[in-house]
DNA sequence: TGAAACAATGCAATACCATTGCATCGCCCT
DNA sequence: AGGGCGATGCAATGGTATTGCATTGTTTCA
């Protein structure tokens, strides 16, 4: 009943506690996707190793999607609330600004199905966009 | 004169050198996309620090591209011919195998254009998909 | 030809990210 | 209260990428 974040994990099959709570409400202020670093960075001091395994807890229950997207470190973002963890993968396309180096997603813009030759079979495809996003474009 | 591979790391502004052949060459043979670690193992007993430089010199001078598939290690594969360093996005869908965990180009498969909304300007679009490949899908 | 100038190479060392082992702590349930 | 289980945190490890620096090799020019 307290916080409304607490159903949120519930929700997604994931005990509340104290640190998972604090990791959620970082995803939830902010905007851009987060890697390991900047979530510690955000908490102030906590382990990094009970981050790295809160946001792997995150992920297998569908609540975060990873996003690699070649800056070096995998970075997260919270799901749509329809996601699971079989089918997590946010079918949207990530965009990866050069110069502030932020990843964002872009919830509007899907990604294509794209028809394979032969006999693949895709169980995922990743998207990211690389340039200059609104706020650097507009700035240079 | 000599081998014909000179020629494609001169016409790329790249001095030939014996290394840099030996690593053309296995670029060459090798049909996937291949890891710094790959290479160096594919060589013998090569150098890791002098391959990683070759591979950059390359990727530099639009020889070959990098590509991010979220095994961890960034893969390099050659270029189409028409690459250049500025523009040297090889604008086709790379396809990492889980099984085997083999990147391979599909040079037959573009990306497709999509429109962004706002004020961004993209540079570069990167297409992973992931699943099985078309030996492992068979022999599943 | 010989020496300077430059590029490439290779060893050592470092930085960073991700991950595992293990002991401890805390909570829930009986 | 005590057992059991999950979560936490410290220590340690592995892998990849990268830089510094000295050496080697090659080109250029007097």
């Amino acid at each position: 009943m307290a916080h409304p974040q607490e159903d949120t994990l519930i929700a997604k099959q994931i005990t509340p506690t104290a640190m998972r709570l604090l990791v959620l409400d970082v995803l939830q202020q902010h905007p851009a996707a987060l890697s390991l670093a900047d979530v510690e960075q955000l908490l102030g001091h906590a382990d990094r190793i009970t981050v790295h395994r809160t946001l792997k807890t995150f992920t297998d229950k569908g609540l975060v999607h990873r996003i690699e997207d070649g800056s070096g470190a995998v970075k997260f973002a919270l799901c749509e609330p329809g996601c699971t963890p079989e089918q997590h993968q946010d079918l949207h396309v990530h965009f990866f600004c050069t110069r502030c180096r932020e990843t964002s997603c872009l919830p509007t813009v899907a990604v294509p199905t794209i028809p394979l030759p032969g006999a693949f079979q895709v169980q995922e495809t990743s998207l990211v966009m690389k340039g200059l996003c609104e706020r650097c474009a507009v700035a240079s």
